[in-house]
DNA sequence: AAGTTTCG
DNA sequence: TAGA
């Protein structure tokens, strides 16, 4: 289990939803996955691909390819809006006192070597809202550093069902993925592990 | 091995 | 500067 923060509007709260939820959660996903094709985004610029798979539901979605990164209605393929967010998400957000509702969740998978280097979710119109982060699936070792760059960062494990909440003066914190430990879950067929963050794009 | 900095 |  994860140590437990909170601390500066940071919390990581260890086994935050329960294995069934858990099991829910990932059949939702499977579902949205269906509609809404994971997709490989490319880094601004250089065009060099994410090592994690992406897609989103909620009538935001995330993408970042050669022009930059953006909050979009559609899909980057396919064209179709993003699916809906599913309701038990929903009532997550709104249970952990997250104000008005998410406009976008992303949904990013992790295969086998997959990582996210240090980056602050930066690209909404407001910081009023906290990101709201869902792991699910094998466990990450998450990088967690401060509002600045430089400056020292520490590690702490996230397990499926583990919750971490990015709010107030933490909103911009850095933050990221080292490595996903294979095999440590059994919750996705084939393995691997799903992150959700569920986020408001525009001020409430 | 883990954490930090640099490069493109 | 969500990669290496």
């Amino acid at each position: 289990m994860a140590d437990v923060i909170e601390a500066d509007g940071l919390a990581i709260l260890p086994g935050r939803i329960t294995p069934a939820e858990q099991r829910a959660l990932a059949e939702d996903i499977r579902k949205i996955i269906k509609k809404a094709p994971l997709f490989q985004p490319v880094m601004p610029r250089t065009g060099k691909p994410f090592s994690v798979e992406m897609t989103n539901c909620g009538p935001l979605g995330w993408v970042s390819d050669r022009a930059g990164y953006r909050y979009q209605p559609n899909h980057p393929v396919t064209g179709r809006p993003w699916p809906a967010i599913p309701e038990r998400l929903v009532k997550l957000w709104q249970d952990l006192g997250a104000p008005a509702e998410p406009e976008a969740c992303l949904v990013n998978i992790y295969a086998e070597g997959a990582r996210l280097g240090m980056h602050q979710d930066r690209d909404e119109a407001t910081f009023d809202a906290p990101v709201v982060s869902v792991s699910l699936g094998d466990t990450a070792v998450f990088r967690l550093g401060g509002t600045e760059r430089r400056g020292p960062t520490r590690s702490v494990r996230l397990a499926s069902g583990d919750v971490v909440v990015f709010g107030g003066p933490s909103r911009l914190i850095y933050h990221g993925i080292d490595r996903v430990l294979s095999g440590s879950s059994r919750l996705i067929d084939g393995g691997g592990r799903i992150n959700l963050t569920l986020r408001r794009v525009n001020p409430f």
